[in-house]
DNA sequence: TAGATACAGAACAGGTTGTCCGTTATCGGA
DNA sequence: TCCGATAACGGACAACCTGTTCTGTATCTA
């Protein structure tokens, strides 16, 4: 890649995570970032067709970060099988926490709720294999209500309450969540409901 | 009210409900509401100062409706103390059912996060009184998952799912979740965290 | 060094936004 | 039924944002 390439790449992503900081996602207009960015308004369409593209890049280089290692890891040392669920959830939240600076902008207005949508679509293969469906409910609805739960505890983690521990915040997750995930056991009441 | 203005706003949420079947909620002017309501510009702008206003009207048009009997159960039977919180859930998931029309075009696109929010916070004041925390993890963490999970699973159940019943679901939520609540039992597994 | 390529800067048309105002139609109380 | 109030119309407006195009300049790489 063209150093200038990178150097104006860079400039775009600055501007924009400062931008987060000040205003929010939707009331950005590009006119912001190039302003902000200092840079020729050719030149950011050069880079990215629109802000969602820009978003989008952004919240793919902070994933490929968190999760490039998770599946080198998986690789290397056969992590999947060997080492168990709730240590692969550690070791996200470890990697999140090191790229938190740039996470908490993104929590602003609406793109949080891109962010997050993203950030589930990887927690998805992660978490598909470790998910095992007691009788009864449906496998993707588990699979779905594990990967948001998790999203949200990134969420409220990071928003205000980073200062518990990664491992703090994978025992949480685990206390508060039944989802037949193997070593949490829950019980289901099947009373009749009663509707007004 | 006024029987025009009356007119006025149902031709305004009739039309915006009609786009949003259509189109997304973030690529859909007021100019496109404008012209499909077939009102005057001025008008528009008469009733709701944004689109952001419409689309927060319109919810509270529905949560209103949604949780105006919950809170008139509530009043008139004493329904926080005699029914089981199972049974509140469920008779949320009726209402639900019920506005499913509207709300289903609320999903489109960024839209159905910004539903999702209002909805959450109407669910915190159902579900405040009734989570019970655990030793050791923080209440508002706890309301807060159990709050998205529930989110989470109003929209998969209204997303492609709609033939399960509300008691179905209601069952398959607190199958799939531990949250300190009564009547399901949840153990946490306190393996020491071996992050890679 | 030379050709390729990224950037700056300016300009453009097309669209959206929010506001204004004079006119017309409709409403609701007396 | 009448009349004052008010909602809607519709046309126009400036300001802004968008995405594209162009030419000249600076920078990179082979």
């Amino acid at each position: 890649m063209d150093r200038r390439q990178r150097r104006t790449r860079n400039l775009i992503f600055t501007a924009f995570s400062a931008l987060l900081e000040r205003k929010t996602y939707t009331s950005m207009t590009v006119q912001d970032i190039i302003d902000e960015a200092d840079i020729g308004r050719s030149t950011f369409y050069a880079h990215f067709e629109t802000k969602d593209e820009l978003l989008k890049a952004l919240c793919t280089d902070i994933f490929d970060h968190v999760f490039s290692e998770e599946i080198l890891c998986e690789e290397k040392h056969d992590f999947s099988h060997h080492s168990s669920f709730r240590d692969r959830i550690t070791h996200i939240l470890y990697h999140l926490q090191e790229k938190q600076q740039s996470i908490r902008g993104l929590f602003s207005g609406e793109c949080g709720e891109i962010f997050l949508r993203y950030l589930k679509e990887y927690l998805c293969q992660v978490f598909d294999e470790h998910i095992t469906v007691s009788e009864n409910v449906p496998h993707d609805y588990a699979l779905d209500l594990a990967v948001s739960s998790f999203a949200e505890t990134v969420r409220w983690w990071l928003k205000g309450h980073s200062a518990y521990s990664p491992e703090q915040m994978a025992a949480y997750y685990f206390q508060c969540s039944a989802f037949c995930i193997p070593g949490i056991i829950a019980r289901g009441d099947d009373k009749a409901a009663d509707p007004c």
